[in-house]
DNA sequence: GGTGTGACAACAA
DNA sequence: TTTGTTGCCACAC
């Protein structure tokens, strides 16, 4: 089955609350350099009953992925709110809130 | 194989 | 900052 996907949900999953990380680094955390696409591509395949962060997700500028006033973007934007994510014009500081794991976190993840 | 697509990214203006 | 262009890579036709 597929090994891809399964890295990639793995890598959101340990995205932590209140933080978000972007396309191109979870691709590059799981793994699979080069393949931000298909990170996108595989949260949209994310069956509902999962609990997976893929709200935590952005772009590598900050912006949220959908069309500004969207109704994916405006419930993505409420649950980043939750946790105190602060979302401006459907964008977020990456200077304040973008995830930065630490050398211990990554070889955990490398354990797998 | 060729071609088009996509919850992307880097870079130029 | 915003908008275009290009480069990417896995996939579905």
């Amino acid at each position: 089955m597929n090994q891809a996907l399964q890295k990639i949900w793995k890598t959101v999953a340990m995205v932590p609350k209140g933080k978000v990380a972007s396309y191109g680094q979870i691709a590059d955390l799981a793994g699979l350099p080069g393949r931000a696409r298909m990170v996108g591509k595989s949260l949209g395949q994310v069956p509902d009953g999962q609990t997976l962060p893929w709200y935590r997700i952005l772009r590598s500028n900050g912006q949220i992925a959908f069309p500004a006033g969207s109704e994916s973007a405006e419930r993505q934007k409420g649950l980043l709110q939750e946790e105190g994510v602060v979302v401006l014009n459907n964008r977020v500081r990456l200077k304040d809130f973008q995830w930065q794991p630490s050398l211990d976190e990554i070889l955990f993840k490398l354990e797998y």
